[in-house]
DNA sequence: TGCTTTAATTGACCGTAGTCAATGACTTCG
DNA sequence: CGAAGTCATTGACTACGGTCAATTAAAGCA
């Protein structure tokens, strides 16, 4: 049943072992600090072909960064559906917040966020792609909040949500450039209050 | 009346070389694609000398990036003083956000929002200096906003000022990660009117 | 004037990201 | 089976940012 050729199972074989390690060596030692001829010395194969299966150093990365994406599903069941749109987003936001801080880490981020700027691909970076679980959580819980009378009718759905993922940029950002003091939930939490308060239908229009 | 050796005049001009020649290239051809070496070559000088005037290719377009900060001192004086703090906050951001686009561009900017995160210098980063002009006036802007009762006193002044230049950075940063199709003074502007909106008086508390 | 001190300048050198023509092992097909 | 084709792999090579011990010439001083 499995249909690959023992060529194409050693490469995918070759390509995991690239994966693993890459990030095995980026989170012991830093990604700055990891060469990629010692990832590829400490596989047994040669530079180039890490590079037949990863564009650049930075790609590795983004690899584990969509992999994390998917924690954001778990965080969705927990939310109670009973509670108003502008409370799920803050929550969702805290838990991510909380995430970004305890797991994922302020080096790959910067990774993430700097070959955003840098990649001058004509494709839309992972960053703010729609493809991206929590965009696709949080812009139903706009939807929710827009069709509940929650938020004010005058805006267009596309733009509270392009506003509202860009509070989360906003928040990452500052706090990737800020050294220490810098808890990002409660920044986070204090943006998004003032920005939800803002879109609300009992603010003056 | 001239107290420099002409040692020190004959250094002080290889940087003024340096300099300019550096920021010529880099408009001409963009940050990216010229090398120190081809900067100190046009300027017939050795690669080490270039870095006993600047510690990195990144610092000369700080120091571009700190002259073009004098414009905003220009702008402040056409706004008009009567205007309530939101109205100036939100024309100082537009001609600010017309000045990047039409004026400094993308590929500087770029530059210097990379530089912030790269840069792990214990010392803050001028993008976040309370040195930079826009934030002086902008900070007085605020403490007005404060003083006449238009911004929800709840708020601690400092956060006020916080949250109104992560603002600034917010979009910035988008516009750097979006290609095309990205009116950083349309955005800067929807974003900064809710945002505000959401600390005025009154909104809900 | 000549000796010592100071500081601007040099360019060979290092480490690293990324490239690519060449290799040869594996697959396909007659 | 053997020839032709495919493709994973190699490692020497380029390009670039940044470093530093050595050089050189101006400044300070007796």
């Amino acid at each position: 049943m499995n249909s690959l050729t023992s060529r194409q199972k050693k490469a995918l074989e070759t390509r995991e072992k690239l994966l693993k390690k890459s990030l095995d060596l980026f989170n012991e030692y830093g990604f700055e600090h990891i060469s990629v001829e010692q990832i590829t010395k400490a596989c047994n194969v040669s530079k180039g072909t890490f590079y037949t299966y990863f564009p650049s150093k930075y790609d590795v990365i983004l690899e584990k960064f969509k992999e994390l994406d998917s924690f954001y599903s778990t965080v969705e069941k927990n939310i109670d559906p009973a509670l108003p749109a502008s409370e799920k987003i803050l929550t969702l936001y805290k838990e991510q917040m909380l995430y970004l801080t305890n797991v994922v880490g302020k080096d790959l981020m910067r990774t993430v966020y700097t070959a955003a700027m840098t990649n001058q691909v004509e494709q839309v970076h992972y960053l703010i792609s729609p493809q991206r679980k929590i965009f696709q959580i949080l812009n139903t819980y706009i939807e929710e909040g827009v069709r509940d009378g929650e938020f004010r009718a005058n805006l267009e759905l596309t733009q509270i949500q392009a506003t509202i993922q860009r509070c989360m940029r906003a928040n990452v950002y500052d706090w990737l450039i800020h050294h220490e003091e810098f808890d990002l939930v409660v920044e986070m939490d204090r943006f998004t209050v003032v920005m939800l308060n803002g879109m609300k239908m009992t603010s003056r229009p």
